[in-house]
DNA sequence: GCCGAAAACGAAAATGATTGTCAAAATAGC
DNA sequence: GCTATTTTGACAATCATTTTCGTTTTCGGC
């Protein structure tokens, strides 16, 4: 893995929550990294394709990605307000998703879930 | 309703997957309309926003839209194949998702589940 | 340490979906 | 018919992401 790279995932250890290739391209610029754009996009592809870290769609279609400490498969509880992630199983998603699947007769079912909230302090925060 | 969003909605009608602007765009222009593609867009917009079709992203962040039977809360078995899609509902994964939510004290909880496959037909025709 | 191939970089241009602008066209009320 | 309002659509502007293409680094072999 190369230098930049390792700087990349490094800056996504740092954040709690799902960020941008733009997020992370300013917080790399602004702790003095030279890096350019261009780099920040092929190292989260490199990342995501290695399975390193985790990507999804925000609301508006930009991909925002994190670095998740279970290797396994897993869901997100995500604050709407400050993006911070919490990692959730849902054993009975996982037999819903298949079973629902198999029903009607599709193959090589996948799933998408996430679930959404305003997290305690930003609850907090608004009153 | 205007005619132009009438147009669109019923093109969204004779499909029976999801579909984008630019498709939809396509293939109204293929049946000889001279709508512009502005229109389609904000014919969508204001189709969302009213409830009266469903939208969600595609891998890529592209927005794709459908005119769905049911007006309750539901969720999609899409194929990857053809896009066709139906509508299925889960229980348990509503509960599911209101529990992961209070457990960690989130508010406001809301969610995304969608469930991609591959159709018998798409599955006999790849054969 | 030195050399050339291969991999990694990054600036700038290209892409593609979506949105904003604004004048022309359709529509409604009178 | 006639003016006020809404809708429309060609075109420009945005913005995230991808391509392109020299330049710089890295690295194995010497
Ligand atoms: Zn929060
Ligand atoms: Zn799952
Ligand atoms: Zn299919
Ligand atoms: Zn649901």
């Amino acid at each position: 893995m190369s230098t930049r790279r390792e700087a990349v995932k490094q800056a996504l250890n740092e954040a709690s929550g799902f960020r941008s290739a733009q997020d992370l391209y300013a917080d790399l610029r602004a702790e003095g990294s030279k890096i350019g754009l261009t780099t920040v996009y092929r190292a989260l592809q490199a990342l995501s394709d290695s399975g390193e870290v985790d990507v999804l769609r925000t609301g508006e279609g930009e991909a925002v990605y994190r670095a998740c400490a279970s290797d396994a498969h897993h869901h997100h509880l995500v604050c709407r307000g400050c993006g911070r992630a919490v990692e959730v199983e849902g054993p009975a998603v996982e037999k819903w998703a298949e079973a629902v699947g198999a029903k009607h007769g599709f193959t090589e079912v996948t799933h998408t879930v996430e679930v959404f909230g305003t997290c305690a302090d930003c609850s907090a925060r608004a009153n």
